[in-house]
Formats: structure tokens, sequence, C-alpha cells
DNA sequence: TCTGAATATGCTTAACCAAATATATATGTC
DNA sequence: GACATATATATTTGGTTAAGCATATTCAGA
């Protein structure tokens, strides 16, 4: 994955939200459709597409399909998700992902509990 | 400028090595045609796309236009480039790319002398 | 009229999206 | 336990728009 990919994924407006999302942790499609407010579809083919740069990782569980930053990402990409979270803290759209995100679900114990509870996703 | 648009800026290759050549220091048309290795009305089209985002100012110097990064560049942007400089210092081709700007002239004296010598710019 | 640079034109390909369809796991029912 | 059904997600299809590029042309200043 290098430089360009980079950020040829961060370069539409549903990716980028998908991607400062990851940041806070681990998410399944519902999430993001709830969170985001966009149709299944489109988020999937985003998906689909950080899949295909490797931007993403997956892991499912059960019927849900968790999503999440890479576990080793270079140099590079760790540089520039510090660089999108610190732009992200100023951006109100970004800010109101965030509280929605939390709303969603008690962020920190989530984690936990998708990747070890076998219940209860949306 | 937000953030995506820094991103649409920074997602093609020829746009991001103009735009990491430009961190060093204003350049001419002339000078991206010569150490991009690509044709005029490309690098042309790439710098229109680009004065279209506000990613580059211009002045006109006699013949030559010279281009470079904003001077009052948003916090993002800042941001962004900084890291792309990271990023970049490690990279095979930006690399290349700086070596061929030394050769096609003395880097430093360079901004000094297109601004003020009305003179010799390829 | 020459040079540096911008714009126009036409073409090919990829991005993006919505609507429809497909797949895989889960759950309920007989 | 077999079978229908529901839920979560992926993929396909078709259409529209924009990106990217090369060739040709235009424009502005020397």
């Amino acid at each position: 994955m290098d430089l360009i990919e980079i950020y040829q994924c961060f370069c539409d407006a549903t990716r980028l939200r998908i991607i400062h999302l990851l940041t806070k942790g681990p998410l399944c499609v519902c999430h993001f459709q709830d969170i985001l407010e966009v149709p299944q579809t489109k988020v999937s083919q985003h998906l689909a597409y950080l899949r295909k740069k490797k931007m993403v990782e997956t892991t499912r569980h059960g019927q849900w399909i968790i999503y999440s930053l890479p576990t080793k990402p270079t140099v590079e990409l760790e540089n520039n998700l510090k660089c999108l979270q610190d732009c992200a803290q100023t951006d109100k759209r970004f800010r109101a992902d965030i509280k929605r995100l939390s709303a969603v679900r008690g962020e920190s114990e989530w984690v936990a509990d998708a990747m070890k509870q076998k219940q209860a996703c949306c």
C-alpha cells in the first residue's frame, strides 16, 4: 500500500468518514449504516474498495462482519491516520460522526463485546 | 479548502509529485516538465486542477509563471504537507525528484533568483 | 515571430451511485 | 433434522459523471 493508494482511499467523503470511524476501533457494516446514514450497498461498495486496497481487514462474527484498520499498518499509513485524526478533531462533520458512534454503542466496551460475545451487534 | 479537497489533490501521482516539489519552494512549469518528464499539457492540466482547488498560487514573471503553495495554508493543509514530506523521505521516486530538482537548479538560490532576477528560467 | 504556458477537443476509463439480486449465517417451525 | 424464512452483507447491472491523457490550437509576453 503506497502513498497514492492511501490518498485514493481518503479522497471520497464516505470513505474518509469510514476510515475516521475505524481509527476509534472496529465496527460492523450496520454501524456504518446507522452512523453515516447512507444506504447499505453504498457502504458495502466503499468497504469493498477499501478491502481491495488493503486499507481494512475483516473478521466474520456470526452474521456480522467486523471491519478494522490493518493490525500492521505501514509507517505512511500510520502517519496519515494520525494526521487525519488531528484534522478531524476540528471538523464539524467528523465530530458529529463520533458523537453518533458513542450513541450507537459505548465505544470502548464495544470492541471487546463484538469480538468476544457472539451476541448483539446493532 | 477542506480535507477532502486536499486528498483529492493528493490522489494522483503526477499531482502529488508536483505538490511535493513545491514544498521545497516555488517552481515554474518548465521545471516540472524537466523533473517529472511528462508532457507540458499534462503538467498544465494538473496545475489547473490544483489552481481550481486553491492548492497553488501563481505569479507571472515575464514569460514564466511561477507556482507555489499557498502563503497562508489552512491548518489541515499544513499538517498534511508535513506528513507528505515525512512519508516522501523514504520513497524512491520522491527522492529521485528531489535529486533532479537540485540538478535542475541550485535549490535555495533558485527562489530568490526567479523572484528577483527577471532572467534565465530553464 | 518565438517561447512558455493555457485551453479546447475527443477519447477511454474509472468513480460513484441506486436498484435489484445473490449469498451466507441464524432462527423458527413442523 | 429438514425446510422455510429472516437478517447481514456482498455482488451485479446499468447509467451518469468526472478523471486522465494526447493531440491540436490559442494566448500572452519577449
